[in-house]
DNA sequence: TAAAAGTGTGAACATTTGTTCAATGTATTG
DNA sequence: CAATACATTGAACAAATGTTCACACTTTTA
């Protein structure tokens, strides 16, 4: 009531902050407050009536240069709350123009995922949501694959899926039997079936990553040694682009690379300097079809 | 192009002005100036998704006080650009709603209606924009009555009537044979059966005023001694709102207050102290019938 | 009824946005 | 080719916006 009040009298008639809280009775700072609310809320809608990307150069060049469907380049900036925010919306643009009504859409975990469907749009797309890998216990740091795909499946007004199964089984035969329980094999052959795919990368730093994090330092020295540069939805791949494979490849619960690449529209949202080389191998490989990133990466992807 | 890309970079992504400069390689000042110019050019578009009015306490209890259709009230300001825009703002607003697909809109000269004018949106309603009165000569200072027609007429497609009269002509023969050409009666004569009329009130004050400011002291004495409170269109209204007659009456050229009130939808747009008087009298006399003010000016005609 | 949680205020401060002005280019015209 | 108009820059400043904190007030909870 009185945010509506606010938000015309700013917007519209363009008084400003002190000027509405004086004829409100309210404090500045109220008002302040209120506008946010707002906007935040949707109440405030600000469109820009403009097709033209942002970077198209970059963006141009990326695609005759790796050969994919499209790339999108987000502006880079060194305050990270704002990179964040300027990368989330890009992606949830892209993925939002990829994802048509009815998708099924696959999901690989990872923080950039988070962030972009934390900036994804209500829309009533009817999209289905599937996991692409089991899931990390304890205490997730705001990237759990079942919130995702619960949140998206809210904004779309469509349905999630859910994969019992951990993304790192304690053995081979565990892993085994968690492929073959019923329930995990059909959202496994679900994702692998999915119109669209969308993940993030991760890199081989110590202690970084869903899954490198949880990992040993002698399991790490063992994948490095194997060529592994990085993995996407806990399958690590090498410089070319290929799986590498090995005792822990075995313990994942998971799609394949291999059996990813049979996804049409194969999005990667990823940025910053220690995501460019497996985002090279990646790219090599032809795991990716689209790609979302920031104006660093991407030069640093051209050079 | 540029500019387009200054409007994603700022309203969808949330770059600071700075940032932006310094991603595109160009100064901040210049950042500034493209985001004022996409707004202005209506390249960046800002919806309020709310039905409220700004101030409906007033509002209503002008309407029954009053016995009026409808009243918008707009913010009072200190700063006159910003109340100007407000008021502005609110003025098309409600002529907007009010003229409907086609409509006849009869246009009363005063630097209220002309600061309405300048906010109204482009909106494909073909109408026809007919002046109800003459014009002075001289430089008018922004407020010509076929500007507003014209201009009128351009955002919404419709067309504009010119009336090749002078307000207020040399003598009552002058005013007699003004009236005897057929152009100026055709007008007269669509104005008078217009659907909507759209005027500005003038006061009594010396010097004020657009016909009054044309006047010697005597002729606004004479009007005074008559119980003239103010004119609308050149015609001259006591405090019931009645028509002041008398010699300078009859050298005005258009409608007169009697016809005026055949018009179903008259709505006037007047605000400021030295309005109330004139305001009074107007709804008093059932001169109007939707009113756009100001809170100041609507909490003055409710004491 | 007392404690706790929530919300608004006022003041102070940091940051961002908007404006102005002189200086410097860069087109365009005669 | 010179002269003129026009746009951009950088710097300085003014204004508006956004944030934080301590404090007051109200409502909810225990």
């Amino acid at each position: 009531m009185l945010m509506g009040r606010v938000a015309r009298m700013y917007y519209e008639h363009g008084l400003t902050h002190q000027e509405i809280a004086n004829l409100l009775g309210v404090s500045r700072v109220r008002v302040t407050r209120l506008l946010a609310e707002a906007r935040e809320s949707g109440m405030v809608e600000i469109i820009v009536h403009v097709a033209e990307s942002l970077f198209a150069d970059e963006e141009q060049a990326l695609v005759e240069r790796y050969g994919i469907k499209q790339a999108w380049v987000a502006p880079s900036v060194a305050e990270a709350s704002k990179a964040d925010r300027a990368f989330a919306v890009l992606g949830a643009e892209s993925l939002s123009q990829i994802i048509e009504k009815g998708s099924v859409v696959a999901l690989g975990l990872s923080t950039a995922v988070a962030l972009v469907v934390s900036s994804f749009p209500m829309r009533p797309l009817e999209a289905s949501f599937v996991p692409l890998a089991g899931s990390t216990g304890g205490l997730a740091k705001g990237a759990n694959p079942h919130q995702l795909a619960l949140e998206l499946a809210a904004r779309t007004q469509g349905s999630a899926f859910h994969l019992p199964a951990p993304l790192l089984a304690a053995s081979t035969e565990a892993a085994l039997s968690a492929y073959a329980d019923p329930g995990v094999k059909e959202v496994l052959v679900m994702a692998e079936g999915a119109d669209v795919l969308v993940a993030g990368l991760g890199g081989m730093e110590a202690g970084q990553g869903i899954l490198l994090g949880n990992l040993t330092a002698d399991q790490r020295e063992d994948l490095l040694r194997r060529g592994a540069v990085g993995d996407m939805g806990g399958r690590f791949f090498d410089a070319a682009g290929n799986a590498v494979t090995g005792p822990l490849d075995d313990r994942v619960v998971g799609v394949t690379l291999e059996a990813l690449k049979s996804i049409p529209n194969r999005l990667v949202v990823a940025r910053g300097a220690t995501k460019v080389t497996p985002l090279k191998a990646a790219l090599a490989g032809g795991l990716v079809n689209m790609l979302v990133t920031d104006v660093d990466t991407a030069r640093a992807l051209l050079l």
